[in-house]
RNA sequence: GGCGCGGUACCCAAGUGGUAAGGGAGAGGUCUGCAAAACCUUUAUGCGUCGGUUCGAUUCCGACCCGCGCCU
């Protein structure tokens, strides 16, 4: 038998050198990369995401970005299923895939596959919003215990998004989400998965991503935004995500071009430290103490896929 | 030099004669189809300094120090 082909994932925080250590392991390997980012899988949005450049594409090949409109949504669902697709036509060329991004949720989506739960129901979630705007998470929390108590106690009553998601469950399927939970997932086969984590000090990581919040204003983030609203209306999803939101408030006249940039250092060190707090609890993970675009880490890195 | 206002945690800030709200930052955590989202936990024996009054002061009184404003 044929040991399963090798699948690559670089994964860390935001400005943390996935792209540069990416591009690394390509070269060398023949690799071909897969985006696992949820804001760059939609076109348009370019100089806010920090997306691999133009260049940086045509040294390897890329994958899923681009793919979706600014006005519809992707799920975590979604990203599994085309991920796998592409997965699979990777591995029938003979190239090696590299997984590369830092939405956590995404990338357990496509290795460890979510329970088999129903897709979303849009008109059950927005007559359950109105409740909760009207009522209270408490009310929605209430309901969910009469559904499935023991996912309410799982899951805090302020935290709306996911108390919609678990009643959304359990009406549309009628059954409870826990008893759903107990089938398990559905994991990816069929490769033998190489997780590499960037994990660069922290202080320093902080340096780099408000010089790099800082060069994207430098770079035109609020000219491309403004083209953005023009194009898409305020409907496109991403608008209100890192950098950009704070983009839109600035053209707006909501607050002043310092505190934007400001607003958006700040954003992105949070997202940063909530992603160390998700991968850490990512199974498997071979650990690199610093940035992915250190020749040092790069060697490691080559080395921990050759063995 | 005189008068006025203010000095509360890393930052902003509320407050009371009875033992310090809240927000942000920082740190830690949750996460099973909106995740660059949403949510949870946590941080001052201390309220500019030194005295006084009081059973008890961050809160009242006095002096001093620092900042801001005005006046000469």
């Amino acid at each position: 038998m044929f040991p399963d082909p090798l699948l690559v994932v670089v994964l860390g925080p935001t400005a943390s050198g996935k792209t540069a250590l990416s591009l690394a392991l390509t070269e060398r390997f023949h690799g071909e990369v897969v985006n696992c980012d949820s804001v760059a899988l939609y076109r348009d949005f370019e100089i806010g995401t920090a997306k691999p450049t133009a260049s940086q594409r045509a040294r390897a090949p890329h994958h899923l970005l681009d793919i979706a409109d600014p006005t519809d949504f992707i799920t975590a669902g979604q990203y599994a299923r085309v991920a796998r697709e592409t997965l699979a036509e990777i591995k029938s060329r003979n190239k090696l895939p590299i997984v590369v991004g830092g939405t956590g949720l995404y990338l357990r989506a496509l290795l460890e596959g979510l329970f088999p739960g129903p897709q979303r129901s849009e008109e059950l979630r927005e007559r359950l919003r109105d409740r909760a705007e009207r009522k209270g998470g408490q009310h929605l929390h209430e309901i969910l215990c009469h559904l499935d108590s023991d996912a309410a106690a799982k899951i805090h009553f302020n935290d709306i998004p996911k108390l919609i998601r678990a009643i959304e469950v359990c009406l549309t399927s009628r059954q409870k989400m826990t008893e759903m939970w107990k089938r398990g997932r559905d994991p990816l086969t069929g490769f033998r998965v190489l997780r590499l984590g960037l994990n660069p000090n922290r202080d320093a990581l902080y340096a780099r991503i408000n010089q790099r919040a800082q060069h994207m204003f430098d770079a035109g983030l609020v000219e491309e935004t403004k083209c953005l609203l023009e194009k898409y209306g305020d409907a496109a999803r991403p608008l209100s995500t890192l950098g950009y939101k704070q983009a839109v408030q600035l053209l707006r006249g909501e607050i002043d071009s310092k505190t934007a940039v400001q607003g958006a250092q700040q954003a992105h060190r949070n997202y940063a430290k909530r992603q160390m707090t998700w991968f850490r609890r990512e199974p498997d993970v071979m650990w690199l103490e610093g940035f992915g675009d250190d020749p040092a880490i790069q060697q490691r890195a080559a080395l921990a896929v050759d063995g």
